[in-house]
DNA sequence: ACAGTATATTCGTATAAGCAAATATAGTTG
DNA sequence: CAACTATATTTGCTTATACGAATATACTGT
């Protein structure tokens, strides 16, 4: 039962479910992809991954400059019960349904780097009807750190 | 989003996921049943109670000394359905099928207060086959709290 | 080897959670 | 109202969590 509990406490906290709603609908994201989605710090955003990856909710795995996180395959029956319960709830949420939108807007602008630069072809199956585009228009968290020093864009 | 976080770390401990498990086996428990089946001091059982009831996931009545907890019965969809699959995985659990015996074992000995001072007859539907005891052997917590002044057993 | 990019970790701090022991409250019974 | 029972709350303490800022690490391309 203390492993039950273990569980709940990762999925306790908004941002690590907001990265969980967005790998069970891509698949495999790349940190700054999450960054940017969720309008929150590297900092941020890596602790939690790394949470999650300690309670065994993520896997990762290195490609070139990114590390690409994913729900593995093999959870335990439990994990996977309740994290399938959990996910049809948050798709049913404002915000769940928000970050997934505002990832296909990212993809489509073409400044997601999971579905741009890393795979340039491969589409999750939930985002299949978008076109991709060159990043010319994107407003990333890092433009946001460039604006303040001197270049903006 | 917020509030399905919160939802889970209400259910991110072990002792209030017991508690869960032996309200939603029973139906109805006061707090001294509870704390004889988890072997847990009062202030801790009462604590996460109230932690519990904060959440929205019991409610409670008063019933002469006694207040008895309860699942409410009107719970947001998403609360019932994440409640339901925690149930069953806390069936299937080593611990919580323990609890659950714990609790068939007091009622049967008599020193099940719930399902047997207050309600002497009603027994929750998991339960129906036990006979219910006149309270003579338990062993119960205020026993111990006895057994350590001078009476011991 | 070096500059640059993406990500991870450390540090310092603030807040929340969990616990037992003690005390307070609410209701009951005489 | 007084003694008693069940439960709730306060107090003091310890540990866990969350955060941003700064720094470190891992990898790439030149």
């Amino acid at each position: 039962m203390h492993d039950l509990a273990r569980l709940f406490k990762a999925l306790s906290d908004e941002s690590r479910l907001r990265i969980l709603n967005l790998l069970l609908s891509t698949g495999e994201l790349c940190v700054c992809d999450i960054e940017r989605v969720l309008d929150a710090t590297q900092t941020k955003v890596s602790r939690h991954l790394a949470y999650l990856k300690g309670a065994g909710l993520v896997s990762d795995r290195r490609k070139g400059f990114w590390m690409l996180y994913s729900i593995p395959k093999t959870l335990s029956s439990d994990h996977r019960l309740i994290l399938a319960t959990a996910s049809r709830t948050m798709q049913s949420n404002p915000k769940g349904q928000h970050d997934i939108l505002q990832l296909a807007i990212d993809i489509s602008k073409g400044c997601c780097t999971t579905f741009g630069t890393i795979k340039p072809k491969a589409l999750p199956p939930q985002l299949k009807h978008l076109k991709q585009g060159k990043g010319e228009q994107c407003q990333t968290k890092s433009e946001n750190k460039r604006s303040k020093s001197s270049t903006p864009q």
